[in-house]
DNA sequence: ACAATAGTGTCTCTTAGACACTATGCG
DNA sequence: CGCATAGTGTCTAAGAGACACTATTGT
């Protein structure tokens, strides 16, 4: 900042945000991709890539009010569970010059999404994470974004209340406990699940669950949309690695 | 990134890197601050700040390049512990208009720091991170990222072995003990601190560490310096709040 | 030999994990 | 009335915290 304050006559790198917005659907764990214009001159015309794009300067005070447009703008959802997941900029990563973009990360629940088809960004779709990460043929470096991603969304399951945001509400225990599984990808002990969240106390009761259950499930809702809850501890530490 | 792709004449950002640069200097926790410029057209004139600066394409690579070379420019380390904090951009935070800053956060030892006085960035310092955060007068939005910082580096201290990027090797199991001490603020039991560590397998032993101590104690060296370790539990559970 | 620090042993108490159990509503 | 799911109780064992202890070296 010092070296060349007022003097702005040097190549100003391209500002973008991108969003990986996750999502339960199918009891697979999904993210929306968009797929990118066919047009002259567009870098990886017909790829998936993550929905985001360049910073509205005139539109947007601040990144995090930039990337709540586009997911408004793609899925019509307007309170997601939104947290930064970090930036990535260099010379290499877009044809058209040094570029850094600043990468979102979004926790919806599936029902009420309305999907925006058409006008520019050509198609929009929830992709299953495991094969997207399988046969990763994203745009850019869309790929490794995905990938950090989807290990910050484990990790931090592992001792947060998270998939609380993956489910409309109110949701029952039981379809909590089944959010964790499917973003875990393991089975979760019912009883010490039940322990954990209710004594975390960032629950309250909501009505009834639906679900076409045998005996319907008591309801519950957020009490703090705003955040996530933070376990003390990680679930089964029982299999610990000493590595990572 | 659909919608105005190819035809660019609207108005970027300004892309900057800052670094926030954690040492421990006389058993205090403290953070590198730089003096800003007092020329004219300068935007906080004598403040102190976050030591970065305006992304140079011509020399970056990456962001991580960049900041990596900040940290070299400033402080003479080129092997430091570097993880990036996440970034921070909107209309308001520098008058010279819309800027996004990317901001890695590093630690080093105290020992073997030449800090870069004169040239250009006036003047440059170890600032005890308490007496900053008391007294907040940095410039741009620099006090709220450094609160950030210290969080972050507060909660990873915890339960990573992070605090041993702060000591040059080798170093003793009660020096390190000392680090996180001073970093959490609160005493931590030897015992319990000692097996911790060794059971973790990311120390090796290296001959005897400095020290002025009566007995002296075995000397220890990061096994892998790429990356900390993460332990499977907290420190102290036994105070766990349920909030946060 | 003594002081000051390095390093170890032991006890207790919490809590997670495992799993068996009871309760309830629907077909 | 049985069955599938919701929800609870209990046992065990691992590990953390606390603290008392032993070991080693410099002065």
């Amino acid at each position: 900042m010092a070296t060349r304050s007022s003097v702005k006559t040097f190549p100003l790198p391209f500002t973008t945000v991108d969003v990986v917005i996750f999502t339960v659907l199918d009891d697979v764990l999904r993210v929306l991709l968009v797929q990118r214009p066919n047009a002259e001159g567009e870098p990886f015309p017909g790829a998936w890539a993550l929905p985001g794009g360049y910073v509205d300067t005139a539109v947007d005070a601040t990144l995090e009010d930039c990337a709540r447009r586009k997911l408004l703008e793609k899925t019509g959802v307007g309170s997601p569970y939104l947290e930064q997941l970090g930036s990535w900029g260099g010379a290499a990563r877009d044809p058209r010059g040094w570029s850094a973009t600043h990468v979102y990360f979004a926790l919806i629940p599936a029902q009420g999404v309305v999907l925006a088809k058409g006008a520019n960004a050509a198609d929009v779709a929830w992709y299953a994470v495991a094969d997207v990460l399988r046969a990763p043929e994203l745009a850019f470096d869309h790929a490794a974004i995905l990938r950090t991603a989807v290990e910050r969304l484990r990790s931090k399951v592992e001792y947060t209340s998270l998939p609380a945001f993956l489910l409309a509400e109110p949701f029952s225990l039981p379809q909590l406990q089944r959010m964790y599984e499917i973003v875990l990808g393991r089975p979760v002990d019912k009883s010490g699940f039940r322990t954990r969240m209710l004594s975390a106390n960032f629950l309250e009761e909501a009505g009834v669950a639906e679900g076409d259950s045998y005996r319907p499930a008591k309801g519950y809702r957020l009490i703090d949309r705003s955040a996530p809850v933070v376990f003390p501890r990680t679930f089964s530490p029982r299999a610990g690695d000493s590595n990572t």
